[in-house]
DNA sequence: TACCTCTCTGGAGCTACTCCAGGTCAAGGC
DNA sequence: GCCTTGACCTGGAGTAGCTCCAGAGAGGTA
């Protein structure tokens, strides 16, 4: 399939596929006689990973490594699979940080409904 | 109290501290005779509000709005309202994000295992 | 007096895109 | 056979939101 699919099912823009493939995250991805890339359900599923990796806060530098240790095989399971884990804590962290987040909004609109029955 | 003083507080680096000011999301801080920046407690207050609409995604814009907003005063204590309603929406979105993320953590994580299983 | 620490400003550097100009190529209409 | 359209290509500039740094000044301590 062409960039187009692959970026609608993947999540990722055209532009960032192309700046991941540059950024090496994402594999060579194979060319037709056009020039055009042609990419494989496979692609796409790595892309859909990052996709989730990058829109949780994973920075690249992550991607890069993980994507290394994909290059070089099975051997690298523990590792990428300790590196998961580790976003995997991340995100719980993030989930606290919305609850702060959600607590100190509910004080701040409670103040305000104050302050608009004191107007009327 | 000093930058370093309101950093440690609200969260926020005192280079974030300056850079707001600059940009008008935080109103221009008194200064003492000595040239440096003297912060009061409801200085400290709104920055830690900015760090937590900024560590939740708030874009500087919005903050920008907000700020300007609340420059005028309670007449727009409605307007400040929906922006606030707006971001908690974005929080639940965020929510359903890390939600949807896990998900494929785990499912990429038990393919790990069972790899790690057969190798053994 | 020298040194240390904290602060100041302006400006460069960084991350992770995003947008754009200028060009190629294949397909469809006339 | 030619022209237009549309999807794609590359390289490079622009953007958001910091972050770091150099160079300078003020106040405190030995």
């Amino acid at each position: 399939m062409l960039i187009s699919e692959a970026s609608m099912k993947s999540g990722l823009s055209a532009d960032t596929i192309r700046f991941y493939e540059k950024s090496g995250i994402v594999p060579a991805i194979e060319r037709g006689s056009d020039g055009l890339r042609r990419f494989s359900p496979e692609n796409v599923e790595w892309l859909t990973l990052l996709y989730w990796l990058r829109k949780t806060g994973m920075p690249m530098k992550d991607m890069q490594r993980f994507a290394g240790l994909y290059r070089e095989g099975d051997r690298t399971v523990q590792e990428r699979k300790a590196l998961l884990l580790g976003h995997a804590e991340t995100l719980k962290r993030k989930r606290t940080d919305l609850d702060r987040c959600e607590e100190v909004l509910a004080e701040k609109l409670a103040i305000y409904d104050k302050l608009e029955r004191n107007q009327t």
